[in-house]
RNA sequence: GCGGGCGUGAUGGAAUGGUAGACAUACCAGACUUAAAAUCUGUUGGGCGAAUGCCCGUGUGGGUUCGACUCCCACCGCCCGCACCA
């Protein structure tokens, strides 16, 4: 009997599925359409782990929409401009784009083995002319449509990486790629007008029933909202036309309790200061340096300096309280001014206690006194407290009536108004790169600047470029960006920037609908086959990408490249877990940890040791694959080793889908142990002539409980519980004892429930015993309700809850008679010991409570 | 600090409020073998017991319920996200 040889099996089926070509997506009105996506990968070379998992989540769910009968479009492609590529160049010389065409030839080279259900005739590249031409042309649209625009703004400048980064980007003071301590520069930028979508943009994450949960909440904490009053300090003394500070705060209701008005030091104010006085020139410079260590950026004294000026508190003219520039004040948010109320803000408080400042309560727990305060007494707002010195409203109210009605108060006293402010900034969209989409606009002498025309699309990055510098190539060519004005015709250059790679990947769900339109879509095929139904990722993802695909639908469908329907276009979001691995460490002599490849250590008497010299070795497990700790698994080792179905199978069965999964050896081997089994059963299950017989039933019942069970969990993304389940059908299936014909009958059912996970394996055995066509377009098993419940179940007896006796009933008995052969059984005649019971409890098919 | 999630055998993990530990790993024992590999069979939460069995057990403490891993309250621990956000 032959053994299992996936190389042989899995080569043979992917050529068999390539010849009968059925993984292409064709538009058709005779089915449902199904659209299933996995963040596709940026083109680094090598494919990961990770990557095996995401892919192979993505090609269960499209091969089982495939055999229920859909139309299912499972593309892929390569978000393939960004800065590695630059990188690469100017380490080892080379050219951005042949590098990266050559690693998604490599990329391609290693996931085809994988067998996934991919219609490969849809791949493109975010690096394709043919892509990021069609990505102009809709910025042409946008800006047409006011979506973008150009101002000047303080941007995030990455001094290593060279380039602008938003602030999606900024993580902890550092660019999110290079690490570095980021700058503040004034340039001239491009903007989407993702700002004007904020409302809409949270409101409508309440919509997404199948998004999880945790990404909307981190939406909707990025978006912002918050609801406060806006106002002015008018100042006492004028100086250089500046009358009056204008604040935002969300706790108008504590107004009362200010204490002193404190600026940013990026505020015009502070800057007009700074114009003529040193000592706060030099104190604003230390505030800007104040966020280029780390420590400062974590712990943060609170610092003030005080100006000098004062203003008038709105309610009383004669009242008036100090401005400082203060550290903590961000010019970005709100209008970089702020009032401090030291009783009811930690923040304020500190600083108070440190300038002398005095700090009066304006409201109380409720029944307390006009107390001093050891720190700033901050409740929730939703709670209710007795307000001391406020002046609307009830005394005693929640903090969020608190507010509203100080808003309404302040209003019809002409004291400012209430606004509704987000966090969320415009998306700055420029690069100073090469290796990105060229920004279609030129800029001329008389026009200014000015969109390129649609038919001088696409507009192509220039090949003869080096990288020895540093700084945009595009800059310094030395005739690319000569043009003409398409306004005039007048000679003009081309702006040099190119965009964010977040736009690029920002669409690409959309293009893949009609990858070779000359449109950036074909609305008439958007229209049938967006939205996406599930869309698979991580969650690192889950701000910057996907809220930016978000806007940019929306956008889309204003610029009429999608429908409105389109304008949410992921209906369902799944965030799967990483695959992690164990790390193998010693501390060396330097005091630094020495790493291990898992081929340099093995087991001995339940210690992890050394080969070479059996020397104890640290583990750390369940920790993130990376090559510095060398603990990288390799998916085409494993796929030569154990073949693409062990590799796929491993990935699914030992954590739930959105938990990390460790992958471990003795895993792997047992995946591929158990396909080796399944091959072999099924080839024994082939030539079995034993006649029907008195097996038949059980083993045709549990194939339809393992039909009902298996299909569940793909539906519920319980990947692990599928393949769980298909164990336990395995096991049931070798010992059964039923005929040849039952047996073929269940085994071809186990290829099919396979067939999402093991694809080539499932193929293999489905031909074996005989089964029509291809398994992966054979239509879907369905279990037999009828074949569900068993005749006989055993039902267990509880004493009070404490479980006592078993019984095997008929399972239509009705509860009467169930009660009665519950109180028969031994163990609950001497429980009750002639008694009676107080309540018994039947549930039906389940259990029996019997409470003495 | 705010928000969210999670705590179950040696390990990964199962359990619509209804027999806790499915399924797998690991370990141990046995069969086959000259031997090994492969394969097959069986055991494995803890404690007590010769045994039918009994007691304990899902982070800790309380509560609801005939019955709680599951629901409620409080606490402890871990993980993730956000954060001088006015």
């Amino acid at each position: 009997m032959s053994r299992y040889s996936a190389a042989e099996i899995e080569a043979k089926w992917q050529q068999a599925w390539d010849k009968a070509d059925i993984f292409r997506a064709v538009r058709s009105a005779d089915k449902p359409k199904y659209y299933v996506l996995e963040m596709f990968p940026y083109p680094s070379g090598r494919i990961h782990m990770g990557h095996v998992r995401n892919y192979t989540m993505g090609d269960v769910i499209a091969r089982y929409k495939i055999s229920t009968g859909h139309n299912v479009l499972h593309p892929m492609g390569w978000d393939a401009f960004g800065m590695p590529a630059e990188n690469a160049a100017m380490a080892s010389g080379g050219h951005p784009k042949e590098w990266t065409y050559s690693n998604i030839a490599d990329m391609r080279t290693q996931m085809k083995p994988l067998g996934l259900s991919i219609d490969w005739s849809r791949e493109f590249a975010t690096c394709d002319p043919e892509y990021y031409g069609q990505q102009q042309s809709m910025f042409i649209d946008m800006l047409d449509k006011g979506l973008i625009y150009r101002k000047n703004a303080v941007v995030n400048w990455d001094p290593v990486d060279m380039t602008v980064l938003a602030n999606e980007q900024v993580e902890g003071g550092r660019g999110w790629r290079s690490g570095a301590l980021v700058e503040r520069r004034e340039l001239t930028q491009w903007f989407f007008k993702i700002s004007d979508y904020s409302e809409e943009l949270l409101a409508d994450l309440d919509g997404l029933d199948d998004w999880p949960a945790k990404v909307k909440l981190m939406q909707a904490n990025w978006i912002g909202k918050s609801r406060g009053l806006q106002f002015s300090f008018s100042m006492v003394d004028e100086i250089a036309g500046h009358d009056r500070v204008e604040v935002y705060t969300t706790r108008p209701d504590t107004l009362m309790g200010a204490s002193f008005v404190g600026i940013s030091p990026d505020h015009p104010l502070a800057k007009q200061l700074e114009a003529d006085n040193p000592e706060i020139a030099e104190f604003c410079a230390e505030c800007r340096r104040g966020g280029t260590t780390e420590e400062a950026i974590e712990t943060g004294e609170k610092l003030g300096f005080d100006t000098g000026l004062t203003v008038r508190h709105p309610f009383d003219t004669s009242w008036e309280l100090p401005v400082y520039i203060a550290n903590f004040i961000l010019m970005d948010y709100g209008t970089g001014a702020i009032f401090g109320c030291p009783a009811h803000d930690q923040r304020d408080f500190d600083f108070a206690t440190k300038y002398g400042l005095p700090i009066p309560a304006v409201f109380a727990p409720e029944g307390a006194d006009d107390a001093p305060l050891s720190e700033a007494f901050v409740p929730m707002k939703s709670e209710k407290v007795q307000y001391l010195r406020g002046f609307a409203g009830d005394t005693v109210q929640t903090g969020d009536a608190g507010v509203d009605s100080a808003i309404a108060f302040c209003e019809s006293n002409g004291v400012g108004q209430g606004v509704t402010k987000f966090r969320l900034r415009d998306w700055g969209l420029s690069r100073q790169r090469y290796w990105g989409c060229p920004i279609p606009v030129v800029h001329c002498d008389t026009c200014g600047v000015v969109p390129e025309a649609k038919e001088n699309l696409p507009i192509v990055l220039p090949d003869d470029v080096t990288f020895d510098v540093p700084g945009n190539p595009l800059d310094r060519h030395p005739t690319w960006r000569n043009c003409t004005c398409p306004k005039c015709g007048a000679a003009a250059t081309r702006e040099t920037d190119t965009m964010d790679t977040f736009v690029d990947s920002s669409w690409y769900f959309a293009r893949f609908t009609s990858p070779h339109a000359t449109t950036p879509t074909d609305l008439a095929e958007a229209e049938y086959w967006m939205n996406v139904d599930q869309y698979i990722g991580g969650i690192e993802h889950a701000i910057l990408h996907l809220l930016y695909s978000r806007f940019f639908a929306r956008a889309m469908n204003i610029t009429g490249h999608l429908p409105e329907k389109s304008k949410e276009p992921f209906n369902a979001l799944f965030t799967q877990g990483m695959v992690t691995h164990a790390i193998y460490q010693k501390q060396g002599a330097n005091g630094r940890p020495v790493y291990f490849y898992p081929e340099q250590v093995e087991q001995r008497d339940g210690k992890t040791v050394l080969k070479e010299d059996g020397s104890e070795v640290d583990v750390i497990p369940s920790a993130k694959m990376s090559k510095s700790k060398n603990n990288v698994v390799d998916p085409n080792a494993i796929v030569s080793q154990y073949g693409a179905d062990t590799a796929r199978w491993f990935v699914l069965s030992d954590s739930p889908p959105e938990r990390d999964v460790e992958w471990t050896a003795s895993g792997a081997e047992a995946a591929f142990k158990h396909l080796s089994r399944v091959h072999r059963i099924c080839a024994e299950i082939a030539s079995d002539d034993s006649p029907a017989n008195g097996a038949d039933d059980a083993l045709l019942r549990e194939m339809h409980k393992a039909i009902h069970d298996v299909t569940g969990g793909v539906e519920s993304f319980g990947f692990n519980a599928s393949i769980a389940r298909l164990y336990a059908f395995t096991n049931a299936l070798a010992k059964s004892k039923a005929g040849g014909e039952a047996k073929r009958t269940a085994a071809k059912a186990l290829a099919q429930l396979m067939s999402p996970m093991t694809p080539h394996l499932a193929e293999e055995i489905w031909a074996l015993l005989g089964g029509t066509g291809l398994v992966a377009s054979a239509p879907w098993p369905v279990a037999e309700e009828a074949m569900l419940k068993d005749d006989e179940v055993v039902l267990p007896i509880q004493i009070n809850g404490k479980r006592r006796a078993e019984i095997s009933v008929p399972a239509d008995m009705d509860k009467a008679e169930v009660e009665k052969i519950a109180l028969a059984q031994d163990a609950v005649q001497k429980a009750l010991d002639g008694a009676q019971p107080k309540k018994i409890i039947v549930v039906p098919g389940r259990i029996v409570n019997v409470v003495i």
